[in-house]
DNA sequence: TATACTTAGTGTAATTTAGACACTATGCAA
DNA sequence: TTGCATAGTGTCTAAATTACACTAAGTATA
């Protein structure tokens, strides 16, 4: 017979939501063709046609710590667990969310939409593929946009961003991080144009090749392309093991 | 006769602090010979031996930003202004306040000491010699400690200063930002034990003279030391217009 | 006053890395 | 079968990095 456990139940309490505290996230994708960021658009009514894009983002509970707060809106609207996320940086200039269009939106979905709030962002990177965008309570659509298209953002989302591919582009620099954007299996090929959409300068393909080819963390797979319109490229998968190794050497420098 | 100009009258508003967002400093110094911070130390109550040492910070009022609130707090403790800071980050676990002693203090400080406080972490480099430490309304005495001897700070403080240090290494390898530690003339000598207290380890004299020198960022001065127990060295000091010339260039590395 | 001590200041050789550059191979499309 | 697109490969040059040892010029001290 099971023992029965009784446990002392704990009172409830309802996590509450700051209201001077938010989390935005710059969430990078990458089509094999452009460097993309996850952007939500509302409308400051149901039926608006004029339509704000801004980043992820939302107001964080007091029972969560920032990464927390990330993770949750990332998840919120992609459904992905367990991805890359980075801090960027604080940002709270008193007047960020004070414009008129700012502020006609906040009013739609905040308790005080006039209250100082300083937001703390995070950028991450995940394999589009692997999205399911369910917009959330903060988004009425979200749509992947290539980060070359957008001239301006709700509040003060557009330095965010801009902050936010600076801080990867340093990163792209002492980590190779981008497998992050791409499925477990690629082409050489694929990665140098990763690297040339985030960089967003050309790098010389065998200088490339050589260098990436001699950290010696990527497994080359008895696999090639099908169905392409010129010759095949071999897979290659990112090989973990060896970059832990890596690490641990202190590799700290690809640049380009 | 002078015009008269009427000024509408504005009401003044009190500016308020914000009672979830702070602001921390790690104000580094060097004495040519170790690295330091400046540390404020504090008793829970007015004679206390049981002292606790904390980086200086202070929640944020509402109408100033950030950058604003790092500056007033590095300005009430050392009167100095327009010097270098640079954000760290937010640091925001909610049970990082929370420890007996932290409580404790803070009760004697703040007007909600259980509120969930969100900080937001800066450091800056000044010249020690340019301070006249006066302990803030957030002090009860302030003194530099050498980064070495700290093993422990109040809240998650040695986090921050963790998470600084690391913040001022990488930017030591980007830009020779070290020149803000010292004073208007100082020697080549001083300079590479500083690059050596910073990263914390040994770097060949020779190397480091040579790549300095060919930076073209120094102005040799036609002075030397006196009174030391050596050789004295020729004083140089920091040029300002090369260092941006150089910047313009581009100019990105300087790791060792 | 000679000796010891301390830091300043200097050059070179070997190795590694970065950067520029052009052709053949292989598949599909027209 | 021709054209088109991307895959894949090697070499040379210039620049940067690293390792390394002695003399110079002051003060301190025996």
């Amino acid at each position: 017979m099971p023992e029965k456990i009784t446990r002392t139940p704990k009172t409830k309490i309802k996590p509450q939501l700051n209201p001077n505290i938010s989390a935005d996230c710059v969430i990078f994708g990458f089509d094999f063709d452009q460097l993309k960021v996850l952007i939500i658009r509302r409308g400051v009514d149901a039926n608006s046609k004029n339509t704000r894009m801004a980043l992820p983002g939302d107001l964080i509970y007091d029972t969560e710590n920032l990464d927390e707060a990330a993770a949750r809106i990332l998840n919120e609207l992609t459904g992905l667990d367990g991805i890359f996320l980075e801090q960027v940086g604080a940002f709270g200039d008193p007047n960020r969310i004070k414009t008129k269009g700012d502020q006609d939106w906040l009013k739609s979905i905040r308790a005080k939409p006039e209250a100082r709030v300083v937001t703390v962002a995070y950028y991450s990177l995940v394999k589009m593929t692997d999205c399911v965008l369910a917009p959330a309570s903060f988004a009425m659509s979200a749509e992947w946009v290539a980060v070359h298209d957008i001239k301006e953002l709700a509040f003060d989302h557009f330095d965010i961003l801009q902050a936010a591919l600076k801080k990867l582009k340093e990163k792209l620099d002492t980590q190779p991080i981008g497998f992050n954007l791409l499925p477990e299996k690629f082409t050489i090929g694929q990665l140098h144009k990763l690297y040339e959409a985030i960089l967003d300068k050309k790098i010389d393909k065998r200088n490339f090749r050589r260098k990436i080819i001699k950290l010696n963390i990527l497994t080359n797979l008895n696999e090639k392309q099908t169905g392409v319109a010129h010759k095949p490229s071999r897979f290659v998968k990112f090989n973990e093991k060896n970059y832990r190794k890596l690490c641990e050497q202190g590799f700290n420098n690809f640049s380009f």
